[in-house]
DNA sequence: TCGCTTGTGTTAGAACTTCTAACAAGAGAG
DNA sequence: CTCTCTTGTTAGAAGTTCTAACACAAGCGA
């Protein structure tokens, strides 16, 4: 089965998904990665429940694309910040990478907190896509000369801010969230 | 309902839930906060199913506990750590806390990365919890004059490259965690 | 135009899950 | 001994993922 021959089908096809994918990202948005459901997905999609099956080998499949989808869109809007960026382009970096975390809590946390049981970071996919971010950061800190050191440490700094704001580690002990991320920031610059 | 006055009764039933607590935690160990089911661990400790709910009003709150749990074991961890330290504290502190995170990874997310749909960072017990976290952390770094944005600032940085290392986000591009996580030390110590 | 293949939808249902309701039976207090 | 409180049971509702079997429509070849 699915030879697949026919463009318009594999247009189609390419639709759907993307429409399942659109419904998934909104039961993400509120309830985070554990409220999608692929019955609801259908059922608000106005067909039933295992039509989708046809789509989507099965959950985790969709989940996956959804932890690829969003690495996509994370490193796009890290690169078009830090090229339109005039001022210093780590601050331009580290401004964009907050930014898409706060907007998009839920998506944010997908790619660095994977929920999927069976979850492999090393899937070729997911490697790729992380690399795409790995290059936004690479070409702001500079070509590598130890070995992806300097520029894993950065990213480790600016990740870790804003982990702990997503958790809620700074509100429920009263601290100014974005007073630190500045903080954490300005060091990052002046350390480099 | 529920008066409990007999301390017999009581005790009985700290140590079922300690037991439910406990095949949680198996559960948890393989396969992560979504593998844990309450009917699997009735099954596993011999009683049928819905049992479990005289003991806990839903999973919810068993995960919950699970998380308060971890906290303080987390703390208790760091604690001992740090006290029976002959060297450089900070980094007692450091080696610690990646000890912990990489020993129980599915119970360190549970801090940082809670899994639970309506999780509330802000409830009682669970600030509480934190904070001793906090107490030691502050207590290595001495008491703090800026509004603990130096300790935050700390904590970030150890739980960053943490939770990279744990999202396989290193290994995945062929770096030594070992190695970035040294350096991280190494400078925050430097910082200090 | 006829038929055949391919794709996509349907419903039925198995095997799970959490959790409620109703009931049975044991333990302790008076 | 009795009465109440607590804890277990089974039945079942409502939900989930996912498979199997079936129906139907579209497009292509003869």
């Amino acid at each position: 089965m699915a030879i697949r021959q026919s463009p318009m089908r594999a247009r189609f096809r390419e639709q759907v998904r993307e429409d399942v994918k659109a419904v998934a990202l909104e039961q993400l948005a509120d309830g985070g990665a554990a409220a999608i459901s692929v019955n609801a997905i259908a059922k608000q999609l106005g067909v039933s429940g295992p039509a989708l099956y046809r789509y989507f080998a099965n959950r985790d499949e969709l989940l996956g694309e959804l932890v690829v989808d969003a690495y996509h869109d994370f490193a796009a809007a890290l690169a078009t910040e830090v090229e339109g960026s005039r001022g210093n382009r780590l601050r331009a970096l580290a401004t964009a990478w907050r930014g898409f975390a706060l907007a998009e809590p839920h998506r944010y946390r997908l790619l660095f907190a994977p929920p999927l049981p069976g979850y492999d970071a090393h899937s070729e996919p997911l490697v790729a896509a992380s690399r795409r971010v790995m290059d936004v950061a690479t070409d702001v800190f500079g070509p590598s000369d130890d070995g992806g050191t300097r520029v894993l440490s950065a990213w480790a700094r600016i990740h870790g801010v804003i982990s702990l704001e997503l958790g809620g580690n700074f509100t429920s002990m009263g601290v100014d969230a974005d007073g630190v991320f500045r903080h954490e920031i300005e060091a990052l610059v002046h350390d480099l």
